[in-house]
RNA sequence: GGCCAGGUAGCUCAGCUGGUAGCAGCGUUCGCCUGAAAAGUGAAAGGUCGCCGGUUCGAGCCCGGCCCUGGCCA
């Protein structure tokens, strides 16, 4: 089996992953968290990213922290395969993996059938430049002649869909399939939780958790990884909060406006992994604040079946 | 008490010589998403133009009074 755990951000995710994790191995039942974050990844983003302290996981192994460095860019294709190899791992120690995202695309495409066309770097350099000199309109022109079928799907703004459509196309020699594949799972015994709480409350916890990292000294964090190339991490460096806090170290913006901006961007992403959560009815609902949380989720998964035995994953 | 500036969308503001208020920014809501996804993108809702009266065919815009805010002078 093999327990997800999804939801916005600051719901507190990794918290009842760690009790999932000791009250399942008080039952005799090994279990280890698989990280399906894109930012938890990278060493040295540790305030930003509300990453589980080291005393936090001292319990319980963690999978797919700190295994990048700033400047390298993180993919979804990569960490597919990385995260189907710790998983596949686990099952084979007989150990429980508990997957934890706050990206459905990221968790998609780890339990879900979801293949990857491949990509080439030279070319993207060069569909990339093109878009800049040309724009996103006159790119979208050229890809509706050569694949019509891709260009009604993507808005004629959205540069970056245009792009990767017409790398696929051009490394392929087949149109482009801009729909995302339906909702199976490709691995057994897969059991979702999904955290859920209000918005109004969500929004105080995100403004509270951003000014914690301003005090826990999440700008002398980015100062550090500023210093180190963080604005050449093309994936790193966009990430929320270190983004903002960026552009202050850059003088664009006040600090104060970068907490703020920071809050903010983070409460239009929480919406936005709300609305890509909601859409996947195998995701089984819990309230986030409940007392009794950990034993809700601790059901869910206890009474799901495959708990005996696992056959050997292929992944 | 006097002078000046200003009171227009939840917030910050724009507004033509008076002719049905702005594709405005932010926020909100809803949607899209296959190698940057903590990324990228689309759409919608929302206003008795401070209040009362006047001039006018017609006033957010002109006139008078009042209320409120900020600043300057007493």
């Amino acid at each position: 089996m093999i327990v997800v755990l999804v939801g916005p951000t600051a719901v507190g995710k990794s918290a009842l992953a760690l009790a999932v994790a000791s009250r399942l191995g008080s039952t005799g039942v090994p279990a280890e968290i698989v990280n399906a974050d894109s930012m938890l990844v990278y060493r040295g983003m540790d305030i930003g990213t509300a990453k589980p302290s080291l005393a936090e996981r001292a319990g319980v192994p963690h999978h797919l922290l700190d295994i990048l460095d700033i400047t390298d860019t993180a993919t979804v294709a990569e960490f597919q395969r990385l995260a189907r190899a710790a998983i596949a791992d686990c099952r084979h120690r007989s150990v429980v993996p508990i997957l934890v995202g706050g990206s459905a695309l990221y968790v998609r495409a780890i339990v879900d059938d979801f293949e990857f066309p491949g990509t080439d770097p030279a070319l993207r350099a060069q569909l990339e430049a093109e878009l800049a000199a040309v724009g996103a309109e006159r790119m979208h022109a050229r890809l509706a002649s050569g694949d019509p079928g891709a260009a009604a799907q993507i808005e004629p703004a959205n540069g970056r869909r245009i792009v990767r459509a017409m790398e696929v196309g051009l490394l392929t020699g087949k149109p482009y399939n801009a729909q995302l594949p339906s909702r199976t799972y490709r691995l057994p015994g897969v059991t979702q939780i999904g955290l859920d709480l209000d918005r109004p409350s969500l929004d105080i916890r995100i403004a509270q958790r951003v000014q914690r990292m301003w005090a826990e000294g999440f700008v002398d964090e980015v100062r550090r990884l500023a210093a180190a190339g963080l604005r050449q991490g093309v994936t790193a460096s966009r990430a929320l909060g270190y983004r903002q806090v960026l552009q202050f170290l850059d003088g664009q913006i006040s600090e104060e406006q970068a907490q703020d901006l920071t809050i903010s961007a983070t409460r239009r992403f929480a919406r936005r992994q709300d609305s890509w959560f909601r859409k996947d009815e195998r995701i089984r609902w819990l309230p986030a604040l409940s007392p009794t949380l950990v034993d809700q989720a601790y059901a869910l998964v206890g009474s799901h079946p495959g708990h005996e035995s696992v056959g050997p994953a292929k992944a």
